[in-house]
DNA sequence: CTTTCTGCAAACGATTTGCAGCAGC
DNA sequence: GCTGCTGCAAATCGTTTGCAGAAAG
């Protein structure tokens, strides 16, 4: 949390109590969440104030925005701070799920982005592998 | 295309000259487009009838809607029109490009979703590697 | 004190929708 | 003809922003 609160006054801007609410909130998760689901965990924020604070939170490389296909955007925190993984996205009812990155996958993806950089000159600089289906409760 | 008007009949639509026109757009094109991109192909279509084609073209599993990061969707052909594959996005431009899905990296997906299913009960349908990086132009 | 933050309410912009006329079967 | 499709313009809704007051340093 220390280390929030540098990375935040490290962009020039004050770790303020909204702020540090936030992360509390997105930390207090095992999955990514969406704005409607912080205000319900800290209902003193104004939405507005989250979402410009949101923004603030991912310049100070703190915060990740994640998209989906459903309706809203979900955020959780950097994966520097929480460590590197994947998504589970229900089709059917839009949860995410996080799902720990096994080995032997993160080191195919490697080897791909590699290869795809000697033949198209593009940099990777991060990967992100969603697997699509049905959770528990909809399957 | 005859078998694009056929899933459309399928679903108990018409094949109409706009939404061919709509594939159309997509099957000129190596990447994902924007709706924008397809006005700019098609300049005879009306907005609106693009964006409520394309549902009814996803409803036909046609075409599939892409989710970046930048402000607008894309769309794609079916990958079982056109062959599986998944996406470099640039973070500078949002430029989206397609790369065909090594062969070991996909061993390795299908292999950790058998052991997330036993696991966590979640059933995967798809999944979506993304590359994130820098473009050749913007790198 | 000066600068940044906050809350409110209004604006924005991609997407969706109501409706009246047109087209496909 | 009947039903589904189209274009237009208006509505929707998550998100962004202007502004005046509050808080941080």
């Amino acid at each position: 949390m220390t280390e929030v609160s540098e990375r935040i006054s490290r962009t020039g801007q004050r770790p303020t109590r909204n702020r540090l609410a936030i992360v509390e909130a997105l930390h207090a998760s095992p999955r990514p969440i969406t704005i409607h689901e912080i205000l319900e965990a800290q209902p003193q924020l104004a939405q507005s104030s989250v979402y410009r604070n949101l923004v603030v939170l991912e310049q100070a490389r703190t915060v990740r925005r994640i998209v989906t296909d459903h309706e809203f955007a979900r955020y959780e925190l950097a994966e520097d701070l929480t460590g590197h993984h994947h998504h589970l996205i229900c089709v059917e009812c839009g949860a995410v799920e996080d799902v720990a990155a096994p080995a032997g996958l993160e080191r195919s993806v490697h080897n791909a982005a590699e290869q795809i950089a000697r033949s198209t000159g593009f940099r990777t600089e991060h990967h992100r592998i969603d697997l699509l289906g049905r959770c528990k409760q909809c399957a």
